[in-house]
DNA sequence: AGACCCGGCATTTTT
DNA sequence: TGCCGGGTCT
């Protein structure tokens, strides 16, 4: 590894740097590590450190890896960069961990033993797959639901297992490696693939083909990874082999440079596989030796900072990292107790008029909650103000049944074997197919070990003519639609295979032509962004073709870094992907956007994990309450707990100007009212920071069921308001009273209240949902984390009170 | 084939 | 409380 001259040069690149980020983008071609905080400008270094590489001739456009984990990301460094630079950003190596894999297997599909034009499976096409396959092999459901069966799979790949190297010990286990290796086969012989073998194969054709891994290796002089502390196992592997690090006898050290940027402290995807660990792995296992940290804010005033700098430090293992910002303290963050959920989304309705009146953009005006479920209330509220609203999350474009539909029809034109696509349109508009003929078809095929396609000819009798039908139909349509415009096809397709006309008869179906109209103009503009031929198909290829890069003449030093490019051997150049199959590649790999009031300048409601990555001048973290957020899931141990932590870091990063925080007494979940303690991370929060709107609550008297500032009275109802706060007089004493026999009262006749946590002798601690019946007959519903949720008669079950 | 009903279930999400 | 999926009825 060589080093790289000195800086020294005023290109206005890197006019604006503060010195650490700055640091950052000039850096020498070593591995490295930047600790980017939130706010930092991580994106702006990311992308002004290729511009740097690239300006200064130090690496050649095809040289460079930079790999981020959703397509919202790739896009923006791409936008960003070729802002900077008159570079052709499409032909770089620049995308999500997926969409490069997905690239690198059309390159070298023989290699990797897939068809040319091998399909993507998403969450739900998995799905279908299994339950297919589960009825196909007598798989019991009840005890193997297909749920779990494809997240098994899913965690299997990511671990980077195949069927044979599952260690399984136990006979459920050895029953879902079964049908593991049952799904491997099929998913093999339809030609598809899923999102974990996009990785897990293009990882182990880096691994078992030397050539190609060497070539790659010689060729990605720099490879950048986003948000390095989402990744999960087996992406840390494909780095590393890519990297050529590590000291697995296949690495040799020879890969280029990589610049791991991420940030511990906003590590909130455990559930989904990701490993902070990664970090320090990386550091230890590429011998790392400067790290950067980017710790200066551009985004919140420092009352913001210092009350996430505070929380966070609650956490411990952290690389260690505190924001600052050279703005102001700002406004104090601002914290709310209501009595019940509506009456906090009603609190916040009023403060978001006040602040529309005071000229503040809807659109900078985010509500942030731990779970979905929480936005209805607020949804309910915002629309009986009239205020627009938007809701992030939900049904995306491609994900949309119709447009489902369409693209089944459009991928078996691409591949008739495509089972779970026949399936899906085979009766669709309904043509007289029914569930017996199309079993006798499966039967068929499962015992020729053919695709259903290829096991019509042989179905005999009326089914077997009526499928014949479907087929022909397919087939005309193939000739039909051959050398037509992508948009044509589609047409086309829409027309003759009837969904158009099924949605046109169909009460309500307007939506749903209406987006089927959508996606012939979404594959319009797909066809002008990715600069494919008016007229003819197939002559650029979306992937592929990675020294196809056309380099500006404009831009300085590029040309001379570029003769070091690496030949290519392997003659990925010339496969071309039809518009059609690009097409359905981009459907698969990027489902769009949710289409609800995109543009409109309305409130923005998400989840706080959907909100990482975004800022607001506004922003609203709701429902702050114990069990909620920190959500009781995570409660128990101390890993969920930090990342709890970690995600209410994330959400009070998010404000520009202005933070609430608010929470409330009592909330409606699952039918049930529940009393909520306020969240625990209020008292993680420095008090100078913040400002109460409403008493602050006094510290909770623990045991006896006392704890709210409801007091020992009625439970409360959400007409309850007007006596929240004269109540608390139980809550005044600090001190912790011991748990003791209650004498039956009349109003608390039990003892114990909702959302009361309890100990029971055999099933642990648990928390009160539901009390019911009074004397003898009182009992009380108690969900037991470990033991589920029991009812009890309080006459009986020893229960104690705890804090 | 389509409507309806009932029961189970209910963090967080991208590709 | 509300949704979704599976099953059943017409």
């Amino acid at each position: 590894m060589h080093s790289l001259a000195a800086p020294g040069n005023t290109s206005p690149l890197l006019h604006n740097l503060n010195p650490e980020q700055l640091a950052a983008v000039t850096l020498p071609a070593e591995h490295a590590l930047i600790l980017a905080g939130a706010g930092s400008g991580k994106t702006r270094v990311l992308t002004t450190r290729i511009a740097w590489l690239l300006q200064n001739g130090y690496v050649s456009p095809g040289g460079i890896l930079a790999v981020t984990f959703t397509n919202k990301a790739a896009k923006e460094m791409k936008t960003r960069l070729s802002a900077m630079l008159p570079v052709n950003v499409n032909g770089m190596w620049i995308g999500t961990f997926h969409g490069l894999c997905n690239r690198f297997l059309r390159a070298h599909y023989k290699n990797a033993g897939l068809p040319q034009a091998f399909q993507i499976l998403d969450t739900q096409d998995q799905l279908s797959a299994i339950k297919r396959l589960c009825k196909q092999y007598d798989i019991d459901t009840e005890r193997f639901p297909p749920k779990q069966l494809g997240w098994f799979i899913g965690n299997c790949k990511e671990e980077g297992l195949r069927p044979k190297d599952v260690v399984a010990s136990d006979p459920d286990t050895r029953k879902k490696v079964e049908v593991y290796q049952l799904y491997e086969e099929q998913c093999q012989r339809e030609g598809v693939v899923d999102f974990g073998e996009l990785m897990l194969r293009s990882y182990e054709l880096l691994r078992d083909n030397t050539a190609i891994r060497e070539h790659y290796q010689r060729r990605f002089r720099h490879i950048l990874i986003d948000e390095f502390q989402d990744t999960n196992k087996l992406q840390y592997a494909w780095i590393k082999m890519i990297a050529g690090q590590g000291s697995d006898g296949l690495l040799n050290g020879g890969g280029g440079a990589v610049l791991a940027v991420g940030d511990d402290d906003q590590s909130i995807y455990a559930f989904r596989g990701a490993r902070v660990g990664n970090m320090t792995d990386f550091v230890r296992e590429f011998a790392v030796q400067r790290q950067i940290k980017l710790e200066e804010n551009y985004r919140s005033y420092s009352n913001i900072l210092d009350s996430a700098n505070a929380l966070i430090s609650h956490n411990s293992r952290r690389l260690g990292k505190n924001l600052r910002t050279v703005q102001g303290a700002g406004e104090p963050v601002r914290v709310y107790e209501a009595p019940s959920d509506f009456l906090e989304a009603q609190w916040m309705v009023d403060e978001m008029k006040q602040l529309i009146r005071d000229d503040v953009e809807r659109k900078e005006i985010a509500v942030l909650y731990r779970s979905n479920a929480q936005s209805r209330v607020i949804e309910t509220t915002l629309f009986n103000a009239a205020i627009p609203y938007r809701v992030y999350g939900g049904l995306r474009f491609f994900e949309r049944a119709e447009i489902k539909h369409a693209l089944a029809y459009l991928r078996l034109l691409e591949n008739p074997n495509d089972d779970t696509s026949f399936l899906r349109v085979v009766n669709f508009p309904a043509r007289g197919i029914g569930t017996r003929s199309i079993e006798q078809l499966q039967d068929l095929a499962k015992a020729t070990g053919c695709s259903l396609h290829d096991a019509v000819s042989t179905l005999s009798g009326r089914p077997g003519a009526v499928i014949a039908g479907f087929v022909a139909k397919l087939d005309v349509l193939r000739e039909q639609t051959a050398g037509l415009n992508l948009k044509d096809i589609i047409k086309l397709m829409l027309e003759n295979s009837g969904l158009l006309e099924h949605y046109r008869n169909e009460r309500e179906g307007e939506d749903r032509v209406e987006n089927l109209d959508e996606l012939v103009n979404a594959a319009e503009s797909f066809v002008m962004q990715e600069g494919f031929g008016r007229e003819a198909p197939g002559m650029t290829a979306l992937v592929s073709s990675p020294e196809a890069l056309t380099q500006s003449p404009a831009s300085q030093g590029l040309s001379g870094a570029a003769l070091d490019a690496v030949p290519d051997e392997f003659g990925d150049t010339g496969e071309t992907l039809s518009p059609l199959q690009a097409f359905l590649t981009h459907a698969a790999l990027e489902a769009g956007d949710n289409m609800a009031a995109a543009g409109q300048d309305a409130i923005q409601l998400m989840t706080v994990h959907s909100s990482k990555g975004l800022e607001f001048d506004c922003v609203f973290i709701t429902g702050m309450e114990e069990g909620l957020f920190p959500h009781e899931n995570s409660m128990s141990d101390h890993d969920g707990l930090e990342e709890e932590r970690r995600l209410a870091y994330v959400a009070i990063t998010r404000a520009r100007k202005r933070l609430y925080l608010s929470h409330s007494q009592t909330r409606m979940l699952h039918g049930q009212t529940r009393f909520n303690l306020k969240s625990r991370f209020f008292d993680e929060l420095p008090e100078e920071c913040l400002k109460y709107l409403t008493p602050k609550q006094q510290p909770m008297l623990a045991g006896g069921g006392f704890g709210s500032s409801w007091g020992g009275g009625g439970y409360a109802t959400n007409s309850g308001a007007g006596r929240a706060y004269s109540t608390g007089a139980t809550g005044q004493f600090g001190t912790y009273s011991a748990p003791q026999k209650e004498v039956p009262r009349k109003e608390e006749p039990t003892g114990l209240r909702k959302g009361q946590k309890v100990f029971h002798t055999k099933f642990g601690e648990g928390t009160v949902l539901t009390l019911e019946g009074a004397g003898d007959d009182a009992r009380a519903q108690i969900n037991f984390p470990r033991h589920g949720t029991k009812w009890l008669a309080l006459s009986v079950a020893k229960l104690t009170p705890v804090p």
